[in-house]
DNA sequence: TACAAGCATAGAGTATAGTCTATACTTGTA
DNA sequence: TACAAGTATAGACTATACTCTATGCTTGTA
């Protein structure tokens, strides 16, 4: 498919499409057996790879890092046991990352609890 | 306390202390009885405001919720009911965060298995 | 009293992540 | 065939959140 179709089908706008392209999140293929223009392809599977991206950035990730992460995944350079450290570490992020916010709620809950008692 | 010493206390640099007092998230006051100097003095209970700047910036919210945040709760002009309602829409705000890094964090664990799996 | 270190303000510079504009070529529809 | 709409590249511009530099005054210690 073409940008605005990648564009349409992800949310994402085109220039930004064409910001991360340049960033070296993802690639698109210019079709060599047209001559007559140099319009780029993209796979349907980006599709997928860009709801990655969103959701990544999201919870915080920048983008260094969530190219970081999809060239070690994408690459095919790692082996099984690779992957599966590679996730793991990032599971252990989030599992912080959910720690920190628990943390918070509990200070805001107590925060109702001191505002009903009258201390603020 | 004069900035240098709020610096060391909070972990934040003097400079980034001075833009988020310019951003109005806090204020030091210049001792009027001292006539040679405008050194600003910055009270004990600033430390636990920044603490609490910190922890919301590594949770994702911009100076500028931050700024709302603190103006409304230290505006003194909320009523009780107002305050709690406030930390409740902050407390949703987090548990969907939660949420959102639980789903992922499903994801990535699927990511697991579909690797043990040789799926990918 | 010299002078390094601290304080203040103002403004310049940086990094990240877009967002927009200019220019030029290509494609599809009236 | 005219021309609006789409595509590509390059580069300028913007917002956020710092981070640093310049300048000048003040304070504390040798």
């Amino acid at each position: 498919m073409l940008i605005s179709a990648l564009a349409k089908r992800t949310g994402v706008s085109i220039h930004t499409l064409r910001y991360y392209e340049n960033y070296g999140l993802f690639k698109g293929e210019t079709d060599k057996t047209v001559k007559t223009n140099n319009y780029k392809q993209y796979e349907e599977s980006l599709i997928e790879k860009i709801q990655l991206i969103k959701e990544a950035k999201e919870i915080g990730f920048t983008l260094s890092e969530i190219k970081d992460l999809l060239d070690d995944w994408f690459g095919n350079q790692l082996s099984e046991e690779k992957k599966i450290e590679v996730l793991n570490v990032k599971i252990k992020e989030i599992d912080s990352k959910i720690e920190q916010f628990k943390r918070i709620k509990r200070m805001l809950v107590e925060g109702i609890q001191d505002v009903k008692d009258g201390k603020c």
